[in-house]
DNA sequence: GATGAATGAGCTTTCATTCAT
DNA sequence: CATGAATGAAAGCTCATTCAT
């Protein structure tokens, strides 16, 4: 009588996860306006139609992918910073940053993403709602600064606003890198992380 | 009796800059995909058609304003260079792209664009002339980071690669600033470029 | 073991009837264009594909089931016609009818599913067959007018537009009673068949 | 300086004609769900787009079309009931679309669309403000027969269902006239109306 | 030069139909 | 026999570009 219903559902993962890995990649490389529902399918080796499947719409697939990634990067944050100290739990997750961006991983693509959903002026409706996430992960890791100027490890400043420049940087360099490829080198975690030290 | 040749140019150039400057402002707000040649043609003011008498294309247009922004900038920093100590004149610089970039000011705009050219990795055919201007804009600027160490004022390492590092922040900053809006308040020129000073 | 050939067919029988029950309700309440294989599907209780093996499209599936409405009909026609006097038949389909119609019923569906294929001048490949069963209808229906005229129960006139005119007015109710639901009472038997007795 | 005003707006309301009479043949031969805005295009001599410099979508194309429709025979009705008996009224009115009908003139075909707004029970989202128009062309016959009934023309009743039954009626007969063709002549206005007269 | 009506390619989305299991 | 994942054609709609005036 036809396939298991486990047959059935890990079909659907491994398409999801294609749908998603393809997705990822094309949103971050050309934006969400210039990808195609085409696009992602081919770069799935799916048929569009199936896509629809899995995802409801276009902008619905995109939020989903944004929403990933600040869920995960937020939730980095937060275990590092119960794990160690400030100065140590940044320095970790920059470097973790940095690395991925270099080796153009997985996780590099995702925060592309993320960049290119800052960008994205356009009325995607659950835009709100994804401002509200890159907020929280703007404010965990203020709590994060915060906690290191108490320490006597960071310099003094609005945390929220260092927070803001922090993750400024790590976006230019995401894109730079994602511009110049192999002619671009990202610099170190402690290079980026001096304006923290700073005096 | 027709007019002058003179009288013909003068509208037409006043034309062509109109035509610019709308470009400028809705590409650096709305981004290349989501602006539409009527949003042009409107916030200058004209027709659609007479757009097309000014440049052949919307990547032409969108090319032609990039180009001149780099050109721009390349040229500032030529001409600070020579005028003053590679530090002071990179500060002077700086202090000028964050004041654009926190006014909102027409700079900015064109600073925005850059970015955004950047991300924007779609087959704009002239897409490969423009990364020449981009990399003589980094090389000029690697050039007066290299004086800069020559003279001790900046730290070691490869001038060109810091120069990467560098406009990768102002970068960053741009975009953060595109997205927060007032909520961010730009960094100083001392912040941006601490990490050139750093050891 | 395998099944018995009987209980197999049995269960496709059944299989079909749910079909046909499903389809009929969903095409009746949303037309042709606007039901789809799964709303039908969902209905029967079954997977899309499995409608597949009792009907060669959705096509084939409307048409048949117009085809057996049509069937039915003529049948009750003929049948009291055989039983009664023509103008007691007459008034009985009419009385039943009117009633399902008010009432929702299994029949009124049938009815709805008549007048929409009436109107679905799509280029449904069966289509002129269907024509040739509603003339069949309307003749059978019209012969029965004749002998009430030869009867000298009815006005006399081309029976055969008569008869037209008779199913313009049953259609034109079912379609009052869908658009208006409980806002609408169908008018009485009598009423409808005035037009015959006029005279 | 390119056209004049007048030419342009009589381009435009050349072509917006062009579009609505294509518009109510598709609509009224195929219904909303089965025309494409590539039939009307085609039908209208014109290209797809230049439908949607007039029209915002295929829905209020149609909406537009049906809004007219009942517009006009709301008035039609209030003129003539100002004018003259109700009873002479009725008959006018009904002779009238009869005649249309007969002729499958252009008002015609707005009767079938009206017919098929009733029909479409698509979530058309101006189709409430549809429901409406329609209602009030039922109150106004309903008023017209009113009227009628304390002159003693017509039968008592409700003269709202009264006029509801007519209207059932008059679509029967497009109906069936759309489907028949040149097979079915249309009834009397005295056909139509007797059940008015009925005791 | 200047206009904006008109075109048509291309996009997102739906859904009848097929087919591996 | 039965399933529902997968396909792909076709729909509604947008917009860069052209061209008659």
């Amino acid at each position: 009588m036809a396939r298991t219903k486990e047959q059935t559902d890990q079909m659907s993962a491994a398409t999801r996860e294609k749908i998603e890995a393809a997705g990822l990649a094309c949103f971050a490389q050309k934006g969400f306006a210039l990808t195609s529902m085409k696009d992602i399918a081919e770069a799935a080796g799916i048929s569009t139609g199936l896509i629809y499947r899995h995802f409801a719409s276009k902008q619905e697939l995109f939020a989903r992918l944004v929403d990933d990634t600040m869920t995960e990067m937020t939730e980095t944050i937060r275990f590092l910073d119960a794990e160690s100290s400030p100065s140590r739990a940044l320095v970790q997750v920059t470097d973790g940053l940095l690395r991925d961006i270099q080796a153009n991983e997985r996780i590099s693509q995702y925060f592309i993403l993320m960049t290119r959903s800052l960008l994205a002026l356009e009325p995607l409706p659950q835009m709100e709602e994804l401002q509200k996430i890159d907020l929280l992960l703007f404010r965990q890791a203020a709590r994060l600064i915060e906690r290191g100027q108490e320490q006597g490890e960071f310099k003094p400043g609005d945390p929220y606003q260092l927070s803001l420049f922090y993750f400024s940087i790590i976006q230019g360099i995401a894109d730079m890198k994602l511009f110049m490829g192999d002619r671009y080198i990202v610099p170190s975690a402690e290079d980026v992380m001096v304006f923290l030290y700073n005096k």
